[in-house]
RNA sequence: GCGCGAGUAGCUUAGUCGGCUGGAGCACCCGGCUGAUAACCGGGAGGUCGCAGGUUCAAGUCCUGCCUCGCGCACCA
């Protein structure tokens, strides 16, 4: 035999063949961590990235924009997830030849960067960052904002996301901010911009109203007074009776909520209760108004009916106020009147529901719908104002339900009280409970424009496409106009000056502006942030008066909104800039971001631009746990990415997130998944990568100048295959299935390329001379490889780089986008009825119990397609002397009639069972003959050639067995079971052969070198004179005795034969 | 309460227009192959396709209801 494998020694002789440009270099076991970090100094100093990018300057433009994350948390494992599809969408767009940059981006500003701070400098009050210096707080914030930057530019450029780091945008920079208020300005012009209330949770302590997600947070459940109020109408006797859990917002009561189509009762009161617990009661002959269905539970009395009434016939009745003199009337008609509203259910309470419009959502909206006086009762402290009542006023309202309850008690409107157990949102700082309160805020008037964003997000090609119908199109089907301002310190200021003695409000949308309008003396804000333009007086260009800042920050939401035009300091920055990058092509970011990025960037577009900001968007799913469970600090299931970057490296890890599910899909990131993928991906495509490599680098191939050879048919097969790939992924990847575009990739190099061309083609390297079909081969694992490597690029961007820089001689990621050739799908076809036929001669010999490397005198294949060009293949895989056809099926098969459902299905319809047990119950000779004849009839239906399916199976006694190919045809292999004296001899020669080199190779003996060995058989089959050679040559055993008898050392036994055997190095 | 999504072997999952014996991988057991491989091949065991109805000749697939999980929205007067 020729040359073995080329490792040891021997390959190190010949490294000088390393030289040639693009012949490939022998490689070393796979350290991924050590290439992929090596890789990484390679691209910075060849600076790889900006090369990618620039090679496509002339391109088309690929625009993406990046979600601005904040550096002031650690970077966490979903961060990778959103960071591979981003990335893996931007080079696969730059190696279709688009010109993709992509700026880096920051969010600096809002709630948690303050929240850190407080708790780092133990301020939890606005009172004490006040005390403490709004300036020296702001500047801990900035501070604090970059905590994590290091981390983040690490696990960055670790992971290899391409992304310019060195010029981000940054929502803390004053010309970001200028663009902020920029954008303001257009929607103040637009009269899209307003003050008003929004009703908030909000602590008293520490000054802070809260996010929904904050609320969230401190949800805790309490036991509290409820009370059930009476309302003395003024038209009659009849009290109307209300409840709440809130009894400080009594004094704020302004209307009473019924619902227009539920029906209420009113009752006579006829004698005491028999029992009563705390407070409250009522006189015999008082009259209670309310809900019927409620009737039973809230009342304690013996009563009588009086009348049966619908809501809509209590509206606009007035009632005595609580608290009278607590809030003046003004001109308000409604106040203290009973109000429609269709949300009042009868669930719980009295079906009336008590409305203080400043501490209640519905209640403000309700209020401001119907003209309720909007006035507070309760300070921004929590205490009561003075003038509400003597002995309430400056209380904590908190503190006051004792006293309310027995102030109305004495007067006679207390109904009942009752403890009542709920959730409440509490102050997960301070774990006091929050009050809902009505702060002024501004507003965009998002309503005005819900027909754009509706239209507007139709345009938008969304990923699935039922996050964008649904849950994004939901959410703006209920478009609420947005509170933008927050009383805050550390955020975009609002610019928005209000004069002080005509209250004309003016929003500033430029620094040049602001200088331009402030008042003489004033001093100019060179910082943009709070507390300097808070001291900016500006001059009123109505009155000349002076005009103050509000003194508020903007939603940070509304900086990253922004993102599109302020990344580009847009309309004050490099001209055109903006309008070639607008909209954008791509964004992706987590499904979380769908009331966040999501809408931000829309709802800025369309107010400021009435326009889209992106056509695609990518909204991944959330990241689980192993268990499916949420990933939290708390449950200390977080996993950190850099587990992963330092042992399975960072294409596993990529390679594992896109293949694990469908992006849109919740991924249950299971660490064991991301060694499997570097099992069986990684380390197959290295150890390919390695066997062409090393080869080809032993025989100084070179693609470029190495004659091209004879291409064997199991190359044709491998490059359609490759073709097929190709043309997959790229479908695949345009429609968004990157996972199943990636398990394609992955099937591929596994099962098509490693586990059979390459196991097929291994002894063709094997030949010393450089031979036509070794030549074929290596071309086409050349091709193979510098496809494959460039297909998987855009998701596991080292390896495919070091195998295409080894092969190529330059970077995946400069090289262009594979094109699919010719596929010939018959080849294909023909290939894959090979490999099941070679697994069915598996299969038959474990059924016979004939082991595997005693061959087998011949084998049949009986019908099917034409596989003769692939027989010498097919003889080794089943380890036959012969392959040959049989015509004469009837030697070994009979035909069977099977039914086509489908067929028949559609024709016999409910006779359906009769038909298939009248064909279960037929000859299938006798049927088939008549199907031929054009009379077979079944349960009277008429069966033809198209409703069956004609199977072979084989005649008992023979060692066959039958396939079915997806066509409906079917093809069988008999294999031959006699033996012979040769035969056996050489299948003992094949035991001893594999026993000898797992010997060889447990003494660590390199390829080349020469053992001695001894073997002894007892009840063995003679060993023929060709056998021995060939278990010499196999073995390289220059010293070999074969002797009869018992020995000594290591022995075996097969098949009834024991064999004993010593090999030693020479 | 409303909306969206999911539920297939111990785990991770494929399953197209309803049709033929519901496929893979991991882990387990038996056997085999193997000097690129941490792989591979054959066999075994493991499935009430969440539950219950319905439509149909035929349902993992379509419809209805319910359960569980996740996410979002609303509510918590």
């Amino acid at each position: 035999m020729g040359r073995v494998s080329p490792k040891g020694a021997g390959f190190k002789s010949c490294s000088h063949l390393a030289g040639f440009m693009v012949a490939p270099k022998p490689t070393d076991e796979l350290d991924s961590v050590a290439l992929e970090t090596g890789l990484l100094k390679t691209w910075s100093e060849e600076e790889v990235f900006e090369n990618s990018v620039q090679n496509r300057a002339d391109g088309e433009p690929f625009i993406f924009l990046e979600g601005p994350p904040t550096a002031n948390g650690k970077p966490g494992i979903h961060h990778v997830v959103a960071r591979t599809f981003k990335d893996l969408v931007c080079r696969w767009k730059t190696m279709e030849g688009y010109f993709v940059e992509r700026k880096g981006g920051w969010d600096t500003h809002g709630l948690p960067v303050e929240i850190e701070v407080q708790k780092r400098l133990d301020l939890m009050s606005n009172e004490a960052i006040e005390a403490f210096g709004m300036e020296e707080f702001n500047k801990e914030c900035r501070d604090s904002v970059w905590t994590y930057e290091a981390a983040w530019r690490e696990m960055t450029e670790r992971m290899a996301y391409w992304c310019d780091l060195d010029e981000p945008y940054v929502t803390l920079h004053d010309n970001y901010i200028e663009s902020g208020w920029w954008a303001l300005k257009q929607m103040f012009e637009k009269d899209l911009l307003y003050r008003g209330y929004k009703v908030l949770p909000y602590c008293p302590q520490t000054g802070t109203s809260y996010s929904s997600h904050e609320v969230a947070l401190g949800y805790k459940e309490v036991e509290e007074p409820s009370v059930y109020i009476k309302f003395k109408l003024e038209d009659s006797d009849a009290s109307i009776l209300a409840w709440t859990t809130t009894p400080w917002t009594l004094p704020g009561n302004v209307g009473l909520a019924v619902g227009p189509d539920v029906e209420y009762i009113r009752v006579r009161v006829t004698s005491e209760p028999e029992n009563w617990d705390g407070h409250g009661g009522a006189e015999i002959g008082e009259e209670l108004i309310l809900a019927k269905d409620l009737f039973k539970e809230v009342i304690r009395h013996h009563c009588e009916e009086v009348e049966t009434l619908l809501g809509s016939d209590l509206v606009g009745r007035s009632y005595e106020p609580l608290f009278p003199g607590a809030i003046e009337r003004g001109d308000s008609k409604t106040a203290w009147t009973v109000i429609e509203a269709d949300w009042v259910t009868t669930t719980d309470g009295t079906g009336v529901v008590h409305t203080a419009v400043m501490y209640g959502e519905d209640d403000y909206n309700l209020g401001m719908e119907v003209g309720l006086p909007a006035q507070h009762t309760v300070d921004i402290n929590g205490a009561f104002l003075k003038g509400t009542h003597p002995a309430l006023d400056g209380r904590y309202v908190k503190d006051c339900d004792a006293t309310i309850i027995e102030l109305l008690h004495d007067t006679g409107l207390l109904y009942r009280e009752k403890m009542y157990t709920h959730d409440y949102p509490h102050c997960w700082r301070t774990g006091h409970p929050l009050l809902y309160y009505a702060m002024d805020s501004w507003f965009v008037r998002m309503t005005a424009v819900k027909d754009r964003l509706l239209e507007f997000n139709s345009q938008v090609e969304w990923a699935p496409d039922w996050v964008g119908e649904g849950r994004f199109g939901e959410w703006l089907r209920n478009v609420k106009d947005w509170a933008i301002s927050r009383e805050r310190y550390w955020g975009t200021p609002l610019p928005v000056w209000i004069c002080t003695k005509c209250e004309h409000q003016h929003c500033v949308g430029s620094r040049e502006e602001l200088a331009a309008m402030a008042a003489e003396g004033s001093p100019v804000a060179d910082d943009l942030h709070r507390p300097f333009v808070d001291d900016t007086i500006l001059s009123c260009p109505e009155c000349n008066s002076d005009m103050k800042r509000e003194p508020f920050v903007m939603d940070c939401w509304f900086d990253s909104g922004c993102a599109s035009f302020a990344q580009w300091h847009h309309p004050f920055g490099e001209e055109g800039k903006f309008e070639n990058n607008f909209p954008v092509d791509y964004i992706c970011e987590g499904v979380d971001q769908t009331r966040g990025w999501f809408y931000t960037l829309l709802a800025v577009s369309t107010t400021v631009f009435d326009s889209i900001c992106y056509k695609r968007c990518l909204s991944l799913g959330l990241i689980l746990d192993a268990e499916g469970k949420k990933m939290s600090k708390s449950k200390g299931n977080i996993v950190d990415p850099w587990d992963h970057f330092n042992r399975e490296g960072a294409d596993a890890t990529r390679w594992y997130m896109v293949t694990a599910g469908a992006p849109w899909n919740p991924l249950k990131f299971d660490p064991n998944g991301v060694r499997e993928t570097y099992g069986k991906m990684f380390l197959t495509l290295w150890n390919i990568h390695r066997f062409h490599a090393d080869y080809a680098a032993l025989d100084g191939f070179d693609p470029d100048t190495s004659p091209k050879g004879k291409e064997t048919p199991l190359d044709k097969w491998i490059l359609s295959r490759l073709n097929q790939v190709i043309a997959a992924t790229h479908a695949q990847f345009e429609s968004w299935d990157f996972h199943k575009a990636c398990r394609g990739i992955e099937d591929f190099i596994v099962n098509d390329v490693s586990n059979w061309y390459v196991r097929r083609s291994r002894r063709r390297l094997w030949d010393e001379a450089a031979s036509e079909d070794k030549l074929s081969c290596q071309h086409t694992l050349h091709k193979i490889l510098v496809t494959v490597s460039r297909l998987i690029a855009p998701v596991s961007p080292f390896m495919a780089d070091v195998i295409h820089r080894n092969l190529e001689g330059e970077s995946v990621h400069l090289a262009n986008w594979p094109e699919d050739g010719t596929v010939d799908e018959g080849i294909i076809e023909a290939m894959g009825l090979v490999r099941e036929l070679a697994e069915t001669g598996r299969r038959i010999r474990v059924d016979n119990d004939r082991r595997q490397r005693l061959p087998c005198s011949e084998g049949w294949i009986v019908s099917g397609p034409d596989l003769s060009s692939f027989h010498d293949i097919l003889a080794e895989e089943l380890n036959v002397e012969t392959i040959s056809l049989e015509k004469d099926l009837d030697r070994f098969q009979s035909e069977v009639v099977h039914p086509n459902r489908r067929s028949l299905g559609a024709k016999c319809r409910q006779d359906l069972p009769a038909v298939l047990a009248g064909i279960a119950d037929g000859d299938s000779e006798s049927m088939l003959a008549s199907i031929e004849a054009g009379n077979l009839v079944i349960a009277g239906y008429e069966i033809t050639a198209e409703d069956i399916e004609i199977r072979r199976v084989e005649r008992v006694g023979f060692a066959a067995e039958t396939i079915q190919s997806s066509d409906g045809s079917s093809v069988s292999l008999v294999l031959d079971m006699s033996d012979t004296p040769e035969l056996l001899s050489k299948g003992l020669a094949r035991d001893i052969t594999r026993r000898v080199q797992a010997a060889r190779k447990d003494l660590n003996l390199a390829i080349e070198e020469q053992i001695k060995l001894e073997v002894w058989t007892k009840d063995a089959p003679e060993l023929f004179e060709s056998d021995l050679q060939w278990i010499i040559d196999e073995t390289r055993a220059s010293n070999a005795e074969f002797l009869v008898g018992e020995g000594s050392g290591e022995s075996f036994e097969v098949d009834g034969a024991t064999v004993w055997y010593s090999v030693s190095a020479l």
